[in-house]
DNA sequence: ACCTAATTGATACTATATCTCAATAGGATT
DNA sequence: AATCCTATTGAGATATAGTATCAATTAGGT
Protein backbone atom coordinates (compact mmCIF):
# COMPACT_ATOMS: atom_id res chain seq x y z
CA UNK A 1 0.00 0.00 0.00
CA UNK A 2 1.06 3.01 -0.78
CA UNK A 3 0.78 6.38 1.35
CA UNK A 4 1.12 10.23 0.19
CA UNK A 5 4.05 11.38 0.55
CA UNK A 6 5.72 14.49 0.84
CA UNK A 7 6.73 15.91 -2.15
CA UNK A 8 10.12 17.74 -2.16
CA UNK A 9 8.56 20.75 -3.72
CA UNK A 10 6.06 20.33 -0.66
CA UNK A 11 8.69 19.94 1.46
CA UNK A 12 10.39 23.30 0.37
CA UNK A 13 7.47 25.30 0.71
CA UNK A 14 6.96 24.33 4.67
CA UNK A 15 10.72 24.99 4.53
CA UNK A 16 10.47 28.54 3.32
CA UNK A 17 7.68 29.23 5.86
CA UNK A 18 9.64 27.69 8.81
CA UNK A 19 12.46 29.71 8.05
CA UNK A 20 10.38 32.43 8.86
CA UNK A 21 9.23 30.97 11.87
CA UNK A 22 5.64 29.55 10.71
CA UNK A 23 4.58 26.47 12.15
CA UNK A 24 3.92 23.25 10.38
CA UNK A 25 0.72 22.59 10.45
CA UNK A 26 -1.87 20.00 8.77
CA UNK A 27 -3.60 22.10 6.82
CA UNK A 28 -0.33 24.17 5.70
CA UNK A 29 0.96 20.49 4.95
CA UNK A 30 -1.99 19.94 2.47
CA UNK A 31 -1.90 23.26 0.85
CA UNK A 32 1.55 22.49 0.25
CA UNK A 33 1.01 19.49 -0.93
CA UNK A 34 -1.56 20.35 -3.26
CA UNK A 35 0.66 23.28 -4.90
CA UNK A 36 3.29 21.17 -5.65
CA UNK A 37 1.18 18.92 -7.69
CA UNK A 38 0.01 22.17 -9.82
CA UNK A 39 1.09 22.05 -13.40
CA UNK A 40 1.22 25.88 -14.12
CA UNK A 41 -1.08 28.64 -12.51
CA UNK A 42 -4.18 27.98 -10.33
CA UNK A 43 -6.80 29.68 -8.46
CA UNK A 44 -7.51 30.23 -4.59
CA UNK A 45 -10.96 28.81 -5.33
CA UNK A 46 -9.61 26.02 -7.11
CA UNK A 47 -7.20 24.87 -4.11
CA UNK A 48 -10.14 25.18 -1.96
CA UNK A 49 -12.25 22.54 -4.03
CA UNK A 50 -9.22 20.65 -4.02
CA UNK A 51 -8.94 20.65 -0.32
CA UNK A 52 -12.39 20.57 0.74
CA UNK A 53 -11.46 20.03 4.68
CA UNK A 54 -9.33 23.35 4.98
CA UNK A 55 -11.41 26.62 5.89
CA UNK A 56 -11.50 29.17 3.13
CA UNK A 57 -9.67 31.72 5.55
CA UNK A 58 -6.50 29.45 5.88
CA UNK A 59 -6.19 28.98 2.05
CA UNK A 60 -6.03 32.73 1.56
CA UNK A 61 -3.74 33.51 4.57
CA UNK A 62 -1.38 30.66 3.46
CA UNK A 63 -1.04 31.86 -0.09
CA UNK A 64 -0.61 35.23 0.82
CA UNK A 65 2.21 33.98 3.88
CA UNK A 66 4.08 31.84 0.25
CA UNK A 67 3.10 35.14 -2.01
CA UNK A 68 5.18 37.30 0.61
CA UNK A 69 7.70 34.75 1.14
CA UNK A 70 8.41 34.63 -2.82
CA UNK A 71 7.05 30.63 -2.97
CA UNK A 72 4.53 31.93 -4.70
CA UNK A 73 4.05 34.72 -7.39
CA UNK A 74 0.64 36.07 -8.23
CA UNK A 75 -0.26 35.69 -12.06
CA UNK A 76 -3.15 38.30 -13.62
CA UNK A 77 -4.55 36.70 -16.54
CA UNK A 78 -6.14 38.60 -19.35
CA UNK A 79 -9.21 38.42 -18.02
CA UNK A 80 -8.80 39.68 -14.72
CA UNK A 81 -8.23 36.74 -12.90
CA UNK A 82 -5.90 36.55 -10.05
CA UNK A 83 -4.00 33.42 -10.33
CA UNK A 84 -1.27 31.90 -8.45
CA UNK A 85 1.97 29.74 -9.26
CA UNK A 86 5.22 28.75 -8.06
CA UNK A 87 7.70 30.91 -8.47
CA UNK A 88 10.53 29.64 -9.55
CA UNK A 89 13.22 32.66 -9.03
CA UNK A 90 13.33 35.96 -7.94
CA UNK A 91 10.94 38.58 -9.71
CA UNK A 92 10.41 37.94 -12.95
CA UNK A 93 7.69 38.24 -15.38
CA UNK A 94 5.13 36.00 -17.05
CA UNK A 95 4.44 34.95 -21.04
CA UNK A 96 0.72 33.72 -20.61
CA UNK A 97 -0.54 32.05 -23.61
CA UNK A 98 -4.19 33.35 -24.43
CA UNK A 99 -5.34 30.33 -26.06
CA UNK A 100 -4.04 27.55 -23.74
CA UNK A 101 -3.45 29.41 -20.41
CA UNK A 102 0.51 27.96 -20.36
CA UNK A 103 2.84 30.28 -18.50
CA UNK A 104 6.16 30.72 -19.68
CA UNK A 105 8.51 33.17 -17.19
CA UNK A 106 9.91 35.90 -19.44
CA UNK A 107 13.72 35.48 -18.89
CA UNK A 108 16.42 38.00 -20.13
CA UNK A 109 14.17 40.96 -19.98
CA UNK A 110 15.86 43.86 -19.00
CA UNK A 111 12.82 45.70 -18.45
CA UNK A 112 14.22 46.99 -15.32
CA UNK A 113 16.91 48.92 -17.03
CA UNK A 114 14.34 50.37 -19.54
CA UNK A 115 11.75 51.61 -16.69
CA UNK A 116 14.44 53.31 -14.41
CA UNK A 117 15.92 55.35 -17.69
CA UNK A 118 11.99 56.32 -18.48
CA UNK A 119 10.99 56.58 -15.02
CA UNK A 120 14.10 59.33 -14.24
CA UNK A 121 13.20 61.17 -17.44
CA UNK A 122 9.96 62.08 -15.59
CA UNK A 123 11.52 62.74 -12.05
CA UNK A 124 9.92 59.83 -11.22
CA UNK A 125 11.05 57.25 -8.11
CA UNK A 126 10.62 53.66 -8.94
CA UNK A 127 9.69 51.19 -6.78
CA UNK A 128 8.14 48.79 -8.26
CA UNK A 129 5.98 47.38 -11.39
CA UNK A 130 3.70 44.68 -12.76
CA UNK A 131 3.84 43.16 -16.13
CA UNK A 132 2.22 40.25 -17.79
CA UNK A 133 2.42 39.66 -21.08
CA UNK A 134 -0.15 38.15 -23.48
CA UNK A 135 -0.26 35.99 -26.64
CA UNK A 136 0.34 32.55 -28.25
CA UNK A 137 2.59 30.17 -27.42
CA UNK A 138 4.50 27.89 -29.72
CA UNK A 139 1.98 25.29 -29.86
CA UNK A 140 -1.15 27.52 -30.05
CA UNK A 141 0.07 29.29 -33.17
CA UNK A 142 -1.74 29.59 -36.29
CA UNK A 143 0.29 27.34 -39.16
CA UNK A 144 1.88 29.73 -41.35
CA UNK A 145 -0.24 29.24 -44.50
CA UNK A 146 3.11 28.62 -46.57
CA UNK A 147 6.67 26.95 -45.80
CA UNK B 1 -28.97 81.66 -13.90
CA UNK B 2 -26.26 79.38 -14.88
CA UNK B 3 -27.07 75.73 -16.09
CA UNK B 4 -25.22 73.14 -16.04
CA UNK B 5 -23.35 72.45 -19.82
CA UNK B 6 -22.06 69.96 -21.41
CA UNK B 7 -18.38 70.16 -20.95
CA UNK B 8 -16.93 69.48 -24.12
CA UNK B 9 -14.90 66.55 -22.83
CA UNK B 10 -17.88 65.17 -21.97
CA UNK B 11 -19.61 65.50 -25.91
CA UNK B 12 -16.71 64.12 -27.01
CA UNK B 13 -17.13 60.90 -24.27
CA UNK B 14 -21.03 60.82 -25.60
CA UNK B 15 -19.23 61.03 -29.41
CA UNK B 16 -17.03 58.15 -29.09
CA UNK B 17 -19.82 56.28 -28.38
CA UNK B 18 -22.45 57.40 -30.73
CA UNK B 19 -19.79 56.67 -33.43
CA UNK B 20 -20.24 53.11 -32.53
CA UNK B 21 -23.59 53.74 -32.60
CA UNK B 22 -24.53 53.81 -28.99
CA UNK B 23 -27.67 55.73 -28.34
CA UNK B 24 -27.13 59.19 -26.42
CA UNK B 25 -29.19 58.49 -22.84
CA UNK B 26 -29.24 60.82 -19.78
CA UNK B 27 -27.75 58.13 -17.99
CA UNK B 28 -25.11 58.23 -20.07
CA UNK B 29 -24.83 61.59 -20.64
CA UNK B 30 -24.44 62.14 -16.35
CA UNK B 31 -21.80 59.79 -16.77
CA UNK B 32 -19.56 61.67 -19.29
CA UNK B 33 -20.18 64.69 -17.60
CA UNK B 34 -18.90 63.66 -14.08
CA UNK B 35 -15.75 61.66 -15.49
CA UNK B 36 -15.23 64.71 -17.99
CA UNK B 37 -15.23 66.36 -14.21
CA UNK B 38 -12.37 64.22 -13.25
CA UNK B 39 -9.08 64.85 -12.07
CA UNK B 40 -6.51 61.53 -12.09
CA UNK B 41 -8.44 58.29 -11.97
CA UNK B 42 -11.35 57.21 -10.26
CA UNK B 43 -13.25 54.15 -9.22
CA UNK B 44 -16.55 52.79 -10.65
CA UNK B 45 -18.11 53.47 -7.26
CA UNK B 46 -16.83 57.09 -6.90
CA UNK B 47 -18.77 57.39 -10.08
CA UNK B 48 -21.72 55.84 -8.37
CA UNK B 49 -21.92 57.52 -5.29
CA UNK B 50 -21.64 60.93 -7.68
CA UNK B 51 -24.74 59.39 -9.38
CA UNK B 52 -27.10 57.99 -7.24
CA UNK B 53 -29.46 58.43 -9.71
CA UNK B 54 -27.74 55.91 -12.00
CA UNK B 55 -28.25 52.38 -11.36
CA UNK B 56 -25.04 50.41 -10.51
CA UNK B 57 -25.40 48.15 -13.48
CA UNK B 58 -25.58 51.33 -15.64
CA UNK B 59 -22.32 52.33 -14.21
CA UNK B 60 -20.37 49.01 -15.21
CA UNK B 61 -22.13 48.79 -18.58
CA UNK B 62 -21.02 52.38 -19.66
CA UNK B 63 -17.57 52.04 -18.05
CA UNK B 64 -16.61 48.77 -20.10
CA UNK B 65 -18.22 50.67 -23.38
CA UNK B 66 -16.18 53.56 -22.59
CA UNK B 67 -12.90 51.55 -22.07
CA UNK B 68 -13.44 49.35 -24.80
CA UNK B 69 -14.08 51.80 -27.36
CA UNK B 70 -10.65 53.87 -26.19
CA UNK B 71 -11.71 55.96 -24.57
CA UNK B 72 -10.86 55.57 -20.72
CA UNK B 73 -8.09 53.01 -19.48
CA UNK B 74 -8.46 50.90 -16.41
CA UNK B 75 -5.45 51.52 -13.93
CA UNK B 76 -4.60 48.80 -11.42
CA UNK B 77 -3.15 50.19 -8.31
CA UNK B 78 -0.39 48.94 -6.41
CA UNK B 79 -2.95 47.39 -3.94
CA UNK B 80 -4.94 45.88 -6.62
CA UNK B 81 -8.17 48.37 -6.91
CA UNK B 82 -9.19 48.96 -10.03
CA UNK B 83 -9.52 52.19 -11.63
CA UNK B 84 -10.29 54.36 -14.70
CA UNK B 85 -8.73 57.38 -15.71
CA UNK B 86 -9.10 59.32 -19.18
CA UNK B 87 -7.16 58.14 -22.13
CA UNK B 88 -5.09 60.67 -23.82
CA UNK B 89 -3.93 58.15 -26.38
CA UNK B 90 -3.88 55.48 -27.39
CA UNK B 91 -1.84 52.08 -25.44
CA UNK B 92 0.58 53.59 -23.19
CA UNK B 93 1.10 52.60 -19.33
CA UNK B 94 1.06 54.68 -16.34
CA UNK B 95 3.43 56.15 -13.93
CA UNK B 96 1.39 55.92 -10.47
CA UNK B 97 2.55 57.64 -7.17
CA UNK B 98 2.12 55.35 -4.50
CA UNK B 99 2.13 58.46 -1.68
CA UNK B 100 -0.79 60.69 -3.24
CA UNK B 101 -1.94 58.52 -5.95
CA UNK B 102 -0.80 60.94 -9.11
CA UNK B 103 -0.78 59.32 -12.46
CA UNK B 104 1.48 60.19 -15.25
CA UNK B 105 1.33 58.91 -18.43
CA UNK B 106 4.59 56.81 -19.31
CA UNK B 107 6.16 58.27 -22.48
CA UNK B 108 8.38 58.06 -25.17
CA UNK B 109 8.70 54.11 -23.57
CA UNK B 110 9.62 51.83 -26.22
CA UNK B 111 8.53 48.50 -24.06
CA UNK B 112 6.77 47.51 -26.99
CA UNK B 113 9.93 46.75 -28.88
CA UNK B 114 11.66 45.18 -26.21
CA UNK B 115 8.77 42.63 -25.92
CA UNK B 116 8.35 41.88 -29.29
CA UNK B 117 11.98 40.94 -29.38
CA UNK B 118 11.95 38.64 -26.08
CA UNK B 119 9.34 37.18 -27.17
CA UNK B 120 10.12 36.21 -30.36
CA UNK B 121 12.87 34.79 -28.33
CA UNK B 122 10.63 32.28 -26.49
CA UNK B 123 8.53 31.32 -29.78
CA UNK B 124 5.72 33.48 -28.04
CA UNK B 125 2.97 35.30 -30.40
CA UNK B 126 2.42 38.61 -28.65
CA UNK B 127 -1.04 40.26 -28.69
CA UNK B 128 -0.80 41.99 -25.93
CA UNK B 129 0.46 43.06 -22.18
CA UNK B 130 -0.40 44.69 -18.96
CA UNK B 131 2.12 47.09 -17.38
CA UNK B 132 2.20 49.45 -14.47
CA UNK B 133 4.85 51.37 -12.93
CA UNK B 134 5.16 52.40 -9.52
CA UNK B 135 7.14 54.75 -7.47
CA UNK B 136 7.50 57.79 -6.09
CA UNK B 137 6.26 61.29 -8.11
CA UNK B 138 9.09 64.10 -8.45
CA UNK B 139 6.71 66.07 -5.47
CA UNK B 140 6.80 63.38 -3.22
CA UNK B 141 10.36 62.07 -3.50
CA UNK B 142 12.08 62.78 0.17
CA UNK B 143 14.77 65.63 -0.31
CA UNK B 144 17.84 64.44 -0.83
CA UNK B 145 20.17 65.62 2.45
CA UNK B 146 22.90 67.25 0.77
CA UNK B 147 22.77 69.78 -2.50
C1' DA C 1 2.62 16.05 30.27
C1' DC C 2 2.16 20.97 30.22
C1' DC C 3 1.87 25.59 28.73
C1' DT C 4 1.22 29.32 25.68
C1' DA C 5 1.02 31.61 21.58
C1' DA C 6 0.16 30.52 16.83
C1' DT C 7 -3.16 28.73 14.05
C1' DT C 8 -7.56 27.26 12.49
C1' DG C 9 -12.37 27.18 10.72
C1' DA C 10 -17.22 28.56 10.88
C1' DT C 11 -19.46 32.33 9.91
C1' DA C 12 -20.44 36.91 8.99
C1' DC C 13 -19.19 40.51 6.33
C1' DT C 14 -17.22 43.62 2.55
C1' DA C 15 -16.21 44.86 -2.01
C1' DT C 16 -16.65 44.45 -6.79
C1' DA C 17 -19.02 43.17 -10.58
C1' DT C 18 -22.43 40.53 -13.49
C1' DC C 19 -27.08 38.59 -14.57
C1' DT C 20 -32.13 38.75 -15.23
C1' DC C 21 -35.97 40.67 -16.93
C1' DA C 22 -39.87 43.70 -16.96
C1' DA C 23 -40.33 48.62 -17.75
C1' DT C 24 -38.69 52.64 -20.17
C1' DA C 25 -37.03 55.68 -23.64
C1' DG C 26 -34.25 56.93 -28.19
C1' DG C 27 -34.83 58.05 -32.43
C1' DA C 28 -36.22 56.59 -37.11
C1' DT C 29 -40.41 56.52 -39.69
C1' DT C 30 -44.56 58.00 -40.96
C1' DA D 1 -46.58 64.45 -33.01
C1' DA D 2 -48.03 59.65 -32.81
C1' DT D 3 -46.16 55.02 -33.62
C1' DC D 4 -43.04 51.36 -33.49
C1' DC D 5 -39.05 48.69 -32.51
C1' DT D 6 -35.09 47.94 -30.25
C1' DA D 7 -31.54 49.58 -27.20
C1' DT D 8 -31.18 50.69 -22.73
C1' DT D 9 -32.14 50.96 -17.95
C1' DG D 10 -32.69 49.85 -12.95
C1' DA D 11 -33.98 46.92 -9.07
C1' DG D 12 -32.62 43.25 -7.09
C1' DA D 13 -30.67 38.70 -7.14
C1' DT D 14 -26.52 36.48 -7.77
C1' DA D 15 -21.56 35.66 -8.29
C1' DT D 16 -16.81 36.09 -7.04
C1' DA D 17 -12.90 37.15 -4.27
C1' DG D 18 -11.28 38.09 -0.23
C1' DT D 19 -11.14 39.84 4.90
C1' DA D 20 -12.67 40.10 9.94
C1' DT D 21 -14.06 37.95 14.23
C1' DC D 22 -13.37 34.93 17.73
C1' DA D 23 -13.80 30.70 20.36
C1' DA D 24 -11.63 26.22 19.92
C1' DT D 25 -7.63 23.70 18.68
C1' DT D 26 -2.81 22.53 18.12
C1' DA D 27 2.35 22.89 17.43
C1' DG D 28 6.27 22.64 19.58
C1' DG D 29 9.42 24.29 23.32
C1' DT D 30 10.13 23.22 28.34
Amino acid sequence: MVRTRANPLAEQLLDTLGEQGYRSTSPRKAIAQAIAGKQGHFTAEQLRQELPGVGRATIYRSLKLLVDSGALCRVLLEDGNLHYQLSHQGHHHHLLCVECGASQDLLGCDIEDLLHQVSAAHSFQLSGHWLEVYGRCNACQPQAATV
